[in-house]
DNA sequence: ATGGACCCTGTAGCGACTACAGGTTCAAGG
DNA sequence: CCTTGAACCTGTAGTCGCTACAGGGTCCAT
Protein backbone atom coordinates (compact mmCIF):
# COMPACT_ATOMS: atom_id res chain seq x y z
CA UNK A 1 0.00 0.00 0.00
CA UNK A 2 0.67 3.67 -0.10
CA UNK A 3 2.20 2.83 -3.54
CA UNK A 4 -0.25 3.57 -6.29
CA UNK A 5 2.31 6.59 -7.02
CA UNK A 6 4.54 3.59 -7.97
CA UNK A 7 3.48 2.08 -10.46
CA UNK A 8 6.55 0.00 -11.21
CA UNK A 9 10.31 1.40 -11.44
CA UNK A 10 10.62 5.17 -12.92
CA UNK A 11 10.63 6.18 -16.25
CA UNK A 12 13.62 7.54 -16.61
CA UNK A 13 16.59 7.36 -14.80
CA UNK A 14 16.83 3.95 -12.92
CA UNK A 15 19.23 4.83 -9.92
CA UNK A 16 20.43 2.44 -6.76
CA UNK A 17 20.35 2.75 -3.51
CA UNK A 18 23.63 4.39 -3.12
CA UNK A 19 22.76 6.92 -5.62
CA UNK A 20 19.26 7.94 -4.34
CA UNK A 21 21.36 8.15 -0.92
CA UNK A 22 23.84 10.35 -2.46
CA UNK A 23 21.56 12.39 -4.12
CA UNK A 24 18.92 12.76 -1.15
CA UNK A 25 21.47 12.90 1.73
CA UNK A 26 19.42 9.96 3.30
CA UNK A 27 21.95 7.19 4.43
CA UNK A 28 21.31 3.70 2.64
CA UNK A 29 20.61 1.87 5.89
CA UNK A 30 17.96 4.33 6.85
CA UNK A 31 16.38 4.13 3.14
CA UNK A 32 16.27 0.66 3.70
CA UNK A 33 14.68 1.02 7.00
CA UNK A 34 12.11 3.40 5.78
CA UNK A 35 11.34 0.49 2.98
CA UNK A 36 10.95 -1.86 5.74
CA UNK A 37 8.55 0.15 8.15
CA UNK A 38 6.63 1.17 4.90
CA UNK A 39 6.99 4.65 4.50
CA UNK A 40 9.12 4.24 1.20
CA UNK A 41 7.26 1.71 -1.01
CA UNK A 42 9.21 -1.31 -2.03
CA UNK A 43 11.35 -0.32 -5.50
CA UNK A 44 11.75 -2.04 -8.59
CA UNK A 45 14.62 -4.92 -8.85
CA UNK A 46 17.35 -6.08 -11.39
CA UNK A 47 18.01 -9.53 -12.10
CA UNK A 48 20.08 -9.82 -9.50
CA UNK A 49 17.84 -8.13 -6.91
CA UNK A 50 19.38 -4.85 -6.25
CA UNK A 51 16.98 -1.64 -5.61
CA UNK A 52 16.02 0.77 -8.81
CA UNK A 53 14.65 3.82 -7.83
CA UNK A 54 12.98 6.67 -10.07
CA UNK A 55 12.52 9.79 -9.57
CA UNK A 56 9.03 9.46 -7.57
CA UNK A 57 11.48 8.13 -4.71
CA UNK A 58 13.49 10.95 -4.92
CA UNK A 59 10.74 13.37 -4.66
CA UNK A 60 9.09 10.94 -1.95
CA UNK A 61 12.50 10.46 0.13
CA UNK A 62 13.17 14.24 0.05
CA UNK A 63 9.37 14.82 1.56
CA UNK A 64 10.07 12.74 4.35
CA UNK A 65 13.63 13.70 5.01
CA UNK A 66 12.11 17.11 5.51
CA UNK A 67 9.08 16.64 7.57
CA UNK A 68 11.66 14.60 9.32
CA UNK A 69 13.93 18.18 9.53
CA UNK A 70 11.21 19.59 11.00
CA UNK A 71 10.94 17.18 13.51
CA UNK A 72 7.63 15.25 12.45
CA UNK A 73 7.47 12.20 13.83
CA UNK A 74 7.31 9.24 11.39
CA UNK A 75 3.67 7.89 12.35
CA UNK A 76 2.69 11.96 11.10
CA UNK A 77 5.10 12.00 8.17
CA UNK A 78 3.05 8.12 6.99
CA UNK A 79 -0.49 10.38 8.14
CA UNK A 80 0.97 13.08 5.42
CA UNK A 81 2.03 10.74 3.00
CA UNK A 82 -1.64 8.92 3.28
CA UNK A 83 -2.52 12.53 2.12
CA UNK A 84 -0.04 12.77 -0.66
CA UNK A 85 -1.35 9.60 -2.17
CA UNK A 86 -4.92 10.42 -2.20
CA UNK A 87 -5.93 9.47 1.20
CA UNK A 88 -9.53 10.50 2.76
CA UNK A 89 -7.25 13.60 4.71
CA UNK A 90 -8.43 17.20 4.02
CA UNK A 91 -6.53 20.32 4.21
CA UNK A 92 -7.68 21.30 7.45
CA UNK A 93 -6.15 17.74 8.54
CA UNK A 94 -2.89 18.82 7.81
CA UNK A 95 -2.91 21.89 9.49
CA UNK A 96 -4.57 20.37 12.15
CA UNK A 97 -1.21 18.13 12.81
CA UNK A 98 1.40 20.97 11.85
CA UNK A 99 -0.36 23.21 14.46
CA UNK A 100 -0.36 20.42 17.12
CA UNK A 101 3.25 19.47 16.34
CA UNK A 102 3.81 23.53 16.04
CA UNK A 103 2.64 23.63 19.91
CA UNK A 104 4.97 20.71 20.87
CA UNK A 105 7.57 22.86 19.32
CA UNK A 106 7.39 25.89 21.25
CA UNK A 107 6.44 24.00 24.36
CA UNK A 108 10.00 22.20 24.15
CA UNK A 109 11.62 25.50 23.07
CA UNK A 110 10.24 26.90 26.40
CA UNK A 111 11.24 23.87 28.44
CA UNK A 112 14.84 24.42 26.80
CA UNK A 113 15.06 27.55 28.02
CA UNK A 114 14.22 27.37 31.65
CA UNK A 115 16.63 24.40 31.46
CA UNK A 116 19.00 27.35 29.60
CA UNK A 117 18.99 29.82 32.57
CA UNK A 118 19.41 27.14 35.32
CA UNK A 119 22.60 26.12 33.81
CA UNK A 120 24.11 29.18 33.22
CA UNK A 121 23.46 30.68 36.69
CA UNK A 122 25.08 26.90 38.12
CA UNK A 123 27.84 27.57 35.61
CA UNK A 124 28.36 31.19 36.92
CA UNK A 125 28.14 30.44 40.23
CA UNK A 126 31.43 28.17 39.83
CA UNK A 127 35.01 30.08 40.08
CA UNK A 128 36.77 27.13 38.49
CA UNK A 129 39.34 25.94 40.70
CA UNK A 130 39.32 22.56 43.00
CA UNK A 131 37.54 24.16 45.85
CA UNK A 132 36.13 21.03 47.96
CA UNK A 133 32.59 22.41 47.62
CA UNK A 134 31.55 23.07 43.74
CA UNK A 135 28.40 25.22 44.05
CA UNK A 136 27.26 23.47 40.30
CA UNK A 137 27.19 19.93 42.50
CA UNK A 138 25.72 21.71 45.48
CA UNK A 139 22.76 23.49 43.08
CA UNK A 140 22.27 19.67 41.52
CA UNK A 141 21.98 18.41 45.13
CA UNK A 142 19.50 21.32 46.82
CA UNK A 143 18.15 23.36 43.77
CA UNK A 144 14.23 22.88 43.51
CA UNK A 145 13.90 20.78 40.35
CA UNK A 146 13.32 23.95 37.82
CA UNK A 147 12.32 22.29 34.44
CA UNK A 148 10.14 20.02 33.16
CA UNK A 149 10.79 17.31 31.14
CA UNK A 150 14.33 17.08 29.42
CA UNK A 151 13.90 17.30 25.74
CA UNK A 152 12.81 13.80 24.98
CA UNK B 1 32.15 1.21 43.08
CA UNK B 2 30.77 4.68 43.76
CA UNK B 3 29.63 3.19 46.03
CA UNK B 4 32.00 4.13 49.35
CA UNK B 5 29.83 6.76 50.42
CA UNK B 6 26.61 3.95 51.26
CA UNK B 7 28.67 1.36 53.59
CA UNK B 8 25.47 -0.65 54.30
CA UNK B 9 22.00 0.54 54.71
CA UNK B 10 21.47 4.19 56.15
CA UNK B 11 21.36 4.70 59.90
CA UNK B 12 18.05 5.74 60.47
CA UNK B 13 14.50 4.88 58.99
CA UNK B 14 14.75 1.90 56.12
CA UNK B 15 12.80 2.71 53.13
CA UNK B 16 11.06 0.08 50.75
CA UNK B 17 11.62 0.81 46.82
CA UNK B 18 8.21 1.79 46.71
CA UNK B 19 8.65 4.77 49.38
CA UNK B 20 11.75 5.78 47.85
CA UNK B 21 9.72 6.02 44.58
CA UNK B 22 7.17 8.10 45.88
CA UNK B 23 9.49 10.43 48.05
CA UNK B 24 11.80 11.31 45.07
CA UNK B 25 9.04 10.92 42.06
CA UNK B 26 11.17 8.44 40.53
CA UNK B 27 9.45 5.13 38.86
CA UNK B 28 10.42 2.06 40.68
CA UNK B 29 10.96 0.28 37.20
CA UNK B 30 13.60 3.13 36.91
CA UNK B 31 15.02 2.92 39.93
CA UNK B 32 15.64 -0.96 39.26
CA UNK B 33 17.31 1.00 36.16
CA UNK B 34 19.89 2.91 37.82
CA UNK B 35 20.75 -0.12 39.99
CA UNK B 36 21.39 -2.48 37.10
CA UNK B 37 23.34 0.14 34.98
CA UNK B 38 25.59 1.34 38.24
CA UNK B 39 24.39 4.78 38.52
CA UNK B 40 22.45 3.65 42.27
CA UNK B 41 24.46 1.24 44.52
CA UNK B 42 22.82 -1.94 45.10
CA UNK B 43 21.35 -1.10 48.29
CA UNK B 44 21.11 -3.54 51.75
CA UNK B 45 18.29 -6.51 51.30
CA UNK B 46 15.94 -7.78 53.73
CA UNK B 47 15.82 -11.50 54.48
CA UNK B 48 12.94 -12.08 52.02
CA UNK B 49 15.20 -9.97 49.37
CA UNK B 50 13.66 -6.84 49.00
CA UNK B 51 15.37 -3.69 48.84
CA UNK B 52 16.04 -1.28 51.48
CA UNK B 53 17.05 2.24 51.22
CA UNK B 54 18.26 5.02 53.23
CA UNK B 55 18.79 9.05 53.14
CA UNK B 56 21.91 8.62 51.45
CA UNK B 57 20.32 6.96 48.60
CA UNK B 58 17.03 9.29 48.51
CA UNK B 59 19.61 12.32 48.21
CA UNK B 60 21.36 10.25 45.10
CA UNK B 61 18.64 9.40 43.53
CA UNK B 62 16.98 13.22 43.66
CA UNK B 63 20.58 14.39 42.18
CA UNK B 64 20.39 11.91 39.70
CA UNK B 65 16.44 13.20 38.67
CA UNK B 66 17.62 17.19 39.14
CA UNK B 67 20.53 16.37 36.20
CA UNK B 68 18.22 14.43 34.34
CA UNK B 69 15.61 16.99 34.57
CA UNK B 70 18.13 19.56 33.11
CA UNK B 71 19.09 16.81 30.31
CA UNK B 72 22.62 16.13 31.14
CA UNK B 73 23.17 12.29 29.61
CA UNK B 74 22.88 9.32 32.03
CA UNK B 75 26.71 9.31 31.13
CA UNK B 76 27.27 12.83 32.31
CA UNK B 77 25.60 12.09 35.66
CA UNK B 78 27.70 9.13 36.33
CA UNK B 79 30.73 11.48 35.76
CA UNK B 80 29.19 14.30 37.99
CA UNK B 81 28.66 11.10 40.20
CA UNK B 82 31.95 9.93 40.15
CA UNK B 83 33.05 13.33 41.39
CA UNK B 84 30.61 13.59 44.48
CA UNK B 85 31.81 9.87 45.65
CA UNK B 86 35.55 12.02 45.38
CA UNK B 87 37.04 10.95 41.80
CA UNK B 88 39.79 12.44 40.71
CA UNK B 89 37.35 15.36 38.85
CA UNK B 90 38.21 18.95 39.72
CA UNK B 91 35.38 21.74 39.78
CA UNK B 92 36.83 23.19 36.24
CA UNK B 93 36.02 19.80 35.07
CA UNK B 94 32.37 20.35 36.53
CA UNK B 95 32.29 23.47 34.99
CA UNK B 96 33.49 22.49 31.87
CA UNK B 97 30.80 19.95 31.48
CA UNK B 98 28.14 22.00 32.38
CA UNK B 99 29.48 24.56 29.85
CA UNK B 100 29.12 21.82 27.17
CA UNK B 101 25.86 21.26 28.00
CA UNK B 102 24.62 24.82 27.89
CA UNK B 103 26.03 24.98 24.68
CA UNK B 104 24.50 22.02 23.16
CA UNK B 105 21.20 23.15 24.88
CA UNK B 106 21.47 26.24 23.05
CA UNK B 107 22.22 25.06 19.81
CA UNK B 108 19.02 22.73 20.53
CA UNK B 109 16.84 25.94 20.98
CA UNK B 110 18.43 27.80 17.86
CA UNK B 111 17.28 24.73 16.03
CA UNK B 112 13.86 24.55 17.55
CA UNK B 113 13.29 28.01 16.52
CA UNK B 114 14.24 27.86 13.44
CA UNK B 115 11.58 24.74 13.28
CA UNK B 116 8.76 26.78 14.69
CA UNK B 117 9.27 29.99 12.31
CA UNK B 118 9.20 27.66 9.45
CA UNK B 119 6.18 25.69 10.39
CA UNK B 120 3.88 28.79 11.46
CA UNK B 121 4.73 30.21 8.24
CA UNK B 122 3.84 26.71 6.14
CA UNK B 123 0.41 26.81 8.93
CA UNK B 124 -0.20 30.29 8.40
CA UNK B 125 0.06 29.83 4.14
CA UNK B 126 -2.79 27.27 4.36
CA UNK B 127 -6.44 28.85 4.57
CA UNK B 128 -7.93 24.88 5.16
CA UNK B 129 -10.83 23.51 3.25
CA UNK B 130 -10.24 20.49 1.59
CA UNK B 131 -8.18 22.59 -1.44
CA UNK B 132 -6.52 19.98 -4.13
CA UNK B 133 -3.31 21.52 -3.54
CA UNK B 134 -2.02 21.84 0.09
CA UNK B 135 0.26 24.87 0.65
CA UNK B 136 1.77 22.82 3.45
CA UNK B 137 2.30 19.78 1.69
CA UNK B 138 4.12 21.50 -1.34
CA UNK B 139 6.12 23.25 1.30
CA UNK B 140 7.15 19.62 2.60
CA UNK B 141 8.07 18.57 -0.97
CA UNK B 142 9.89 21.58 -2.43
CA UNK B 143 11.14 23.84 0.14
CA UNK B 144 14.96 23.80 0.67
CA UNK B 145 15.47 22.45 4.18
CA UNK B 146 15.24 24.85 6.55
CA UNK B 147 16.88 23.77 9.88
CA UNK B 148 19.53 21.14 11.29
CA UNK B 149 18.73 18.12 13.01
CA UNK B 150 15.25 17.27 14.69
CA UNK B 151 15.47 18.08 18.57
CA UNK B 152 17.19 14.11 18.94
C1' DA C 1 -3.64 -18.08 58.90
C1' DT C 2 -4.91 -15.41 55.24
C1' DG C 3 -5.57 -11.76 52.05
C1' DG C 4 -3.92 -8.35 49.33
C1' DA C 5 -0.56 -4.88 48.68
C1' DC C 6 3.80 -4.86 47.75
C1' DC C 7 8.09 -6.66 45.92
C1' DC C 8 11.30 -9.84 43.04
C1' DT C 9 13.75 -11.30 38.39
C1' DG C 10 14.03 -11.43 33.59
C1' DT C 11 12.76 -10.14 29.21
C1' DA C 12 10.86 -7.40 25.50
C1' DG C 13 9.20 -3.09 23.66
C1' DC C 14 9.35 2.00 22.24
C1' DG C 15 11.46 5.57 18.19
C1' DA C 16 14.51 6.38 14.72
C1' DC C 17 17.97 4.99 13.33
C1' DT C 18 23.03 2.78 12.93
C1' DA C 19 26.37 -0.93 12.58
C1' DC C 20 27.84 -4.88 11.76
C1' DA C 21 28.61 -10.03 9.62
C1' DG C 22 28.65 -12.86 6.02
C1' DG C 23 27.30 -13.41 1.54
C1' DT C 24 25.98 -11.91 -3.69
C1' DT C 25 26.04 -8.87 -7.85
C1' DC C 26 27.67 -5.39 -10.97
C1' DA C 27 30.74 -3.05 -14.07
C1' DA C 28 35.13 -1.91 -15.68
C1' DG C 29 39.83 -3.32 -16.95
C1' DG C 30 42.96 -6.78 -18.79
C1' DC D 1 35.99 -14.29 -21.07
C1' DC D 2 37.81 -13.64 -16.46
C1' DT D 3 39.08 -11.19 -12.52
C1' DT D 4 38.78 -7.69 -9.19
C1' DG D 5 36.84 -4.68 -5.98
C1' DA D 6 33.17 -1.55 -5.10
C1' DA D 7 28.67 -1.70 -4.32
C1' DC D 8 24.83 -4.20 -3.03
C1' DC D 9 21.92 -7.92 -0.39
C1' DT D 10 19.59 -9.98 4.11
C1' DG D 11 19.24 -10.43 8.87
C1' DT D 12 20.30 -9.34 13.40
C1' DA D 13 21.77 -6.63 17.25
C1' DG D 14 23.05 -2.30 19.34
C1' DT D 15 22.07 2.69 20.82
C1' DC D 16 19.46 5.82 24.90
C1' DG D 17 16.42 6.13 28.75
C1' DC D 18 13.23 4.30 30.18
C1' DT D 19 8.51 1.45 30.53
C1' DA D 20 5.65 -2.67 30.66
C1' DC D 21 4.73 -6.84 31.22
C1' DA D 22 4.68 -12.16 33.07
C1' DG D 23 5.02 -15.19 36.54
C1' DG D 24 6.30 -15.69 40.74
C1' DG D 25 7.73 -14.53 46.12
C1' DT D 26 7.38 -11.52 50.60
C1' DC D 27 5.39 -8.59 54.17
C1' DC D 28 2.31 -7.26 57.51
C1' DA D 29 -2.24 -6.13 59.39
C1' DT D 30 -6.19 -8.40 60.68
Amino acid sequence: MATNTFSGAASDTALSIGALSRCTGCNIETIRYYERIEVMPEPARTAGGHRQYGQAHVRRLSFIRRSRALGFSLDTVRALLSFVDGGEWTCDDVQAMTLVHLGETRRKIADLRKIERVLADMAAECAGGTVPDCPIIEALFEGASPAAEPAP
